[in-house]
DNA sequence: TGCAATCTACCTACTAGTAGGCAGGCAAAA
DNA sequence: TTTTGCCTGCCTACTAGTAGGTAGATTGCA
């Protein structure tokens, strides 16, 4: 993968902000061609099917997001603080519209009508999130700064939902600020009353 | 409105099977034409334009709802059991595939590539089922069967996220009964304790 | 010079729609 | 009772544009 500045870098670039507004069936090559400035038979040269195209940006996004929450990880020794960092992340890309919406929750919204190599991608993306967010609660439980009423399983599901849930809110009422009028409590909630 | 037997019936009822699989843009005329046996053209006697067809359909969809909780309210004096049988109705409706996800919050998704006067009717619904949650918290908990942590307000737009998170996490993990794992806590954690 | 990346030109299939015609049913008029 | 007119709902035929793509040519750069 050449740099960000590449043309295929753009045309992921591009396509992920599309998706993020409209979903697989929202955009075109021709979004994207009007956008960059490049004709569709070009985009094609670089992703030849649509599939393709939105499997790599998937692959991409998700390695981005294992290297965040790595280094969520390796910035904060506390659990708690890893969680709540990752809250913020999303709360100021939902704020400045830098990206104010999971690609694969997006995605996962039209799932039965994604060809399966997207789908399975985006399947993947949300196996890896419930496996992080259990990880890190289990890690807080056993620390002490969480208290789960719930497996760790069960607690990283629903608080999950509750991100993505967020997200969706905050969309439908155009208020950037509900995301965090919304997953701060529930964060609280797991923190041990000894705090 | 003719009976739901009629062929503007059918139009909406298969267009809402589309829109709960695809959203917006993932439906076209020709599908509904190819399911129902009659020619695009009809479909647009009926509905002129696609905005319209959507526009009816959430009116329709928002309706029943409506109806559906009036429903409830009269079913069930606690509104814990109304809040109960609210969840049940959507996990039995994700569970047989009936209605895997709510219209309106699939379509919240793509909030800002839809037509205003689809997105209006959203955004209208999202409020008035934030309203619904408010009243039946604030009413259960000043009768003591809730415990809120929050003002009735915010408590209700943690669940409304909490609800249509489950749906979207049901949906990429292929896993109906997930929908429960997530809600049920969320709503166990609102009794008050005394129960 | 060779290769990557862009282009033109084109394809099939599809989208949301328009315009006028036909058929059947029902009510009113002859 | 029969005929006529109107209305609804369907149709054919068509429009303009768009979608994802293909194939070969051209351009730019190392």
């Amino acid at each position: 993968m050449k740099s960000m500045t590449s043309t295929s870098g753009k045309i992921l670039d591009t396509a992920q902000s599309l998706i993020v507004a409209g979903g697989y069936n929202g955009f075109s090559y021709a979004d994207i061609s009007a956008a960059i400035g490049i004709r569709k038979a070009s985009i094609h040269h670089h992703f030849p099917t649509k599939a393709e195209l939105v499997a790599v940006l998937v692959d991409r996004y998700r390695q981005q997001a294992e290297a965040g929450l790595n280094s969520l990880q390796e910035q904060f020794s506390s659990p708690a603080e890893q969680l709540r960092a990752y809250l913020n992340f999303w709360q100021m890309c939902i704020r400045d519209a830098s990206l104010p919406f999971c690609i694969c929750a997006m995605l996962a919204g039209e799932m039965q009508m994604l060809p399966e190599e997207v789908a399975s991608r985006v399947r993947a993306h949300f196996h890896s999130l419930a496996r992080w967010f259990t990880s890190v609660l289990a890690a807080g439980a056993e620390q002490g700064l969480f208290r789960l009423d719930k497996q760790p399983e069960e607690e990283a599901q629903m608080l999950m939902a509750s991100v993505h849930g967020a997200m969706l809110s905050a969309r439908a009422f155009s208020d950037p600020g509900l995301f965090t009028t919304i997953v701060t409590p529930q964060f609280t909630r797991l923190l041990a009353p000894a705090r």
